[in-house]
DNA sequence: TTTGATGCAAAGTATTTGCAGACTG
DNA sequence: CAGTCTGCAAATACTTTGCATCAAA
């Protein structure tokens, strides 16, 4: 997964949507897909502080928003301190969420989707998307 | 699943502890179990009001998180309007939450702490807890 | 009687919104 | 230049907390 590309790809997607690509808006980009560590809004905003020191948490937060909307970006919805993000995989897939660091691990399941598809389709449902979400200590975490 | 047998084990849980069953705390309790919905903590209070008029909001909130102490309770995590709850089943197991009209239907997949240990394990991680959410349409607003 | 529980209001937190001014394209 | 974006502050909304009073055991 190259960030450079990424970072690349999010600015196409945006001028073609005819959205302005301001400095702050870039910045906030470049730290979400630089954060390997599923960043929280209030985190990319401490990042990008050093940079534009005016820079609101506000505008993160819109920016934020503006990439779910278009599918760039994952929601991970847990967190102390709020939601956390994954901006470099925006699909689901499991994490592994250590709850004594906080570290967020990502994953992959062989064949998942056949797994949600079969229990979705046993109750009559039909699938937007998913989560799924482990919790536990990281290896760091676990007294080894 | 036996509503009423539910009920008195968490109160005997409770005695046990030390924990006195005041009225409020009881039917807080009797909503919580009884509830197959997956209630909210403010539906909680709207139940409960007609009978115990003066019931705060913040006391359904204390007793949930009472039961959150000891295992007695899941917490969904996710609701427009706040935080839902499992007090029947208090035990992770999967949920298909419609994303038009909020339902949240219960599910079971066989194996499917193989496939957690298994995932873990690759990852060197100790496995504590886990959440596996299907978000989608059910069947009454699939459109058929 | 002892102490945990209640209920009120106030504080906390994460996130969203309104709007005037700034700036991209 | 038109229209979007920014930044500030205020508004939301859920949840927690402090504390005086109340009541279960």
């Amino acid at each position: 997964m190259d960030t450079q590309e990424r970072l690349e790809h999010l600015q196409n997607v945006l001028r073609e949507r005819g959205n302005r690509l301001t400095p702050q808006r870039v910045a906030i980009l470049r730290a979400l897909v630089s954060d390997k560590r599923h960043p929280s809004a209030e985190r990319i905003h401490d990042v990008i502080l050093p940079d534009f020191p005016t820079t609101s948490l506000a505008t993160v937060y819109k920016t934020i928003a503006l990439l779910k909307e278009i599918g760039e970006i994952l929601e991970l919805g847990f967190g102390d301190d709020g939601s956390h993000f994954d901006c470099r995989r925006p699909y689901p897939h499991p994490h592994l969420i250590c709850t004594k660091c906080g570290a967020i691990m990502d994953s992959e399941v062989d064949n998942f989707q056949n797994l949600i598809d079969s229990l979705a389709s046993k109750n009559g449902f039909t699938v937007q998307t998913h989560r799924f979400d482990i919790f536990g200590l990281c290896p760091d975490c676990s007294g080894k």
